[in-house]
DNA sequence: GGGGTGATGTCAGTTACTGCCATGACCGTA
DNA sequence: TACGGTCATGGCAGTAACTGACATCACCCC
């Protein structure tokens, strides 16, 4: 039973196009409906039509199928920090970046809900989550080193971006309106700089 | 060939004693020889005198017989934010507390580096590092708010006191010499400061 | 001395993940 | 039109992490 749409299309190569989504639908919606231990690799390559062995081939992983989209979070808050203005103070640069990929995360609020529901439902996908945000942290903080900001410098305000960023999607996430995303970034922040003040 | 001493001692039981403490051994004495993903359960099993179902009930997995000691470090901060001064700001609380941890990993730090070492050098292990961190976040905010200190300020104390440590500890365990912990975090928490005032 | 307890062993099974080779439609070129 | 190379995929065997069910047997208590 596969989830491809008809196959006798115009222009239909050897193979149904676009493996790696479809292979990433598939995962999505067998981890929603029996969660992520209960999804077998082999039931997700069947749904989507593929054999196992392709699902490896496109993920390194059982879990990264549920991360290979945070590829473009990454780059949109990477080249925003670096696009900042000059005279933008490295905290602020960053509020700008987190706040703009806030907003795109924003206009999808039921899809990222639904993934992260299967995330935090499983203690492995909350550590690749980690991991994915500490590696945004080292991408930023790289960016700031190229702006011409100090080492110690870079890595506080990054990592400190992070943990804003975090504390304000999850206060988002589990909100019940559609909530605002930025805000919650914005007042995160205030509360970092009240909290270190003095 | 196992780890263990002679084993016709006075008072000895049925089965040699410490199990969990000889896994231990046996898993960082593999993973320092051979890597870690080139060492097996089996053979760490083999070399603490026990089988391998016997790891498995001791450690959830082949990543935790590394971070079970982490449990004590947990416990003293936790333990010390909550016994800081009625008084003290709630930064001041956790920094005092990574302060006092510091100092306790500062006297080990031979056998801090070997772990660190081979954690570097594995994406697995540095995930788990990664969510033990953000546990340990979580337990200081719960010990903030049992000070009464506010939920949004309770988690962005916590999570800004948990990226102070990691990046003074990346700069410790970077070091040459001896080296000063506690001089690093408070250095990174004045870096903090100054990145968010204004 | 007999039965209960608890740490360990044994064994079979599932599944994530990998390496190696095979397949066959596509594409350029002679 | 034939031919040879490319490349996404399939097939298959193997390793090792992890789990559940049951067996063992020294120890302890009554």
């Amino acid at each position: 039973m596969s989830v491809t749409v008809n196959s006798y299309d115009k222009g239909m190569g050897r193979w149904e196009p676009n493996a790696r989504g479809r292979l990433e639908q598939a995962a999505l919606k067998l981890y929603v409906e029996r969660g992520f231990e209960q999804t077998t690799v082999a039931e997700i390559a069947k749904l989507a039509g593929l054999t196992e062995r392709t699902f490896f081939r496109y993920f390194a992983d059982k879990r990264e199928v549920l991360f290979w989209g945070a590829r473009a979070f990454k780059e949109v808050i990477v080249s925003s920090v670096a696009a900042a203005p000059e005279t933008a103070a490295p905290i602020d640069a960053v509020a700008a970046a987190l706040e703009a990929a806030g907003e795109a995360l924003q206009v999808r609020r039921d899809s990222v809900r639904q993934r992260q529901t299967v995330i935090v439902a499983n203690a492995e996908l909350q550590e690749r989550e980690l991991n994915k945000m500490g590696s945004l942290a080292s991408a930023i903080s790289d960016a700031l080193r190229e702006r011409g900001v100090k080492d110690l410098a870079a890595s506080v305000t990054a990592e400190a971006g992070i943990a804003v960023f975090r504390i304000a999607f999850e206060r988002w996430i589990n909100e019940d309106g559609p909530g605002d995303l930025p805000q919650h970034i914005r007042e995160a922040l205030n509360e970092l700089k009240a909290v270190t003040a003095g």
